[in-house]
This record gives structure tokens, sequence and C-alpha cells, in this order.
DNA sequence: ACGAACGGTAAGCTACTCCTTACCATCGGC
DNA sequence: GCCGATGGTAAGGAGTAGCTTACCGTTCGT
């Protein structure tokens, strides 16, 4: 239930689009149509990204009905996060290495 | 000292040769030629993507002679990292309530 | 001061991503 | 059995991202 590609999931979350589709599903579980109307596009490009952040194992479905439910996956969305923990930590103990001058954050 | 679009910051990590390139400074700060080397990738390309990544705030250069050290940035990796814990947090908490409530009460 | 090492930038091409419209399949209510 | 609602899929096109080669500026060693 890991086995997802990593990778899928930083390109799937490459797009602005479907950042916000992952947005709306952190609030709630939502349908398709339901998103596809809070979104500057047409339902079928939602359908689409949603097979995207499914494949990458971000979000599950579900059907209800004639409707589908989509909500995200706490599993595949911790997966990111410990990756970027990783990189994070390692960030920090590299950077305690070389605090000793004032680095000028930005530019 | 924050202020980077986190959205650039996804963006700049959805392409594979940018994480990469991530991934070898995670291990520790190195010059683009070095960088360039375990890539296969040209020197230019590089070049490029280390711009992306500066401008997203992933990263910092500093000159050390006719070379550029780049190292992360714990900053802006910090940011990214924060708001997948929302997500990741929320997502946690929609599920309990899917688990212990009939999905029918909200559409 | 001259040459070599290092790296940023310009120009151009290829390939892929994302969107739209049109169509089809499935499910539920009557 | 029909019809409306919902949503997945196909086909096609516009825009852009990423790579390469070529070129130029800067810094260090001698």
């Amino acid at each position: 239930m890991d086995t997802y590609q990593v990778d899928d999931g930083w390109e799937a979350l490459g797009d602005r689009t479907r950042r916000a589709i992952i947005e709306c599903l952190a609030e709630r579980p939502r349908a398709v149509g339901e998103l596809a109307a809070q979104l500057p596009v047409s339902r079928p490009a939602v359908s689409q990204h949603l097979k995207v952040l499914k494949d990458a194992g971000l979000v599950i479905e579900h059907a209800a009905g004639t409707r589908r439910i989509y909500r995200l996956n706490p599993a595949g969305v911790g997966a990111l996060r410990d990756q970027l923990d990783t990189f994070w930590n390692r960030a920090l103990t590299a950077y305690k290495g070389v605090v000793e001058q004032p680095v000028e954050e930005r530019t």
C-alpha cells in the first residue's frame, strides 16, 4: 500500500490545478462535479487530474450512487511528507555547519 | 525572509531533474559542474534548473573562487513541509470523520 | 598579463502537458 | 423501460517546459 511511485506524487503536485483540487479535498471529500464547480476548468479536465492524482496515490475514490466521491489518501500524502522531511533535516544539518557567516537569505 | 511563493516551490519540485538536484544538495553543498557531472543533462541545463530552484527559495548559492556553491535552503524546504503537513493532518481528520459517520451527510 | 577553469545566458527545437468539445457508459427514480 | 444526472474517455490543438549548442564574462594561477 505504500508502493506508490513517490516521483509521481511530486509530478502530480507540480500542477497548479491539481494542487487546488488537493486543497479542496483537504477540507472534505467531494464529488467530481462539485470540484469542477469551484475550479476554473471544465469537468473533464478535473476528471483527468483526478486520474493522475489517483495513480499517484494521493486520492482515493469510491462510488456513491451516480457520483464518485474523492478524498485525500493520508498514506500518499504522508509519503511525500516523509521524503520532504528527510530533505529538511539534511538541509538543517548542512546549514549548521555553515552558520558562522550571516547568510543573506533572499537574493 | 520567507515570502517565497510556495506555489513556485511545488512547481520547482515537479521536475524530475530538479528533484535529483535537490537530492544531491541534501547530501552536501556542491558546485554547478559537480552537479552536472552526476546528472544526465548538460551543465547549462543544470544552471537553468538552479535558477528556478533559487527563485523558488529552495536553494542558496554563494561564490567561492570561480565556482558557485549551491546548498539547500532550510527555510524554503520547510515552507513546503509545513503546507504538506497541513494537508496530511486534514486528510487524517477527514478520514476519521468518514469512518465514524456515513458519508451521505454532505455532498 | 595571459590562459584555463568555471558558470551564466541566448537562441532554437522537440516533446509533452493541459485544456476543450463531443461522445458514451452507468446508476437511480419514476 | 425511460429519462435525467453524473462522470469517464477520445481526439485535437495551443502553449510551454526542458534540453542542446554556441557564446561571453569572471576569477584564479603562473
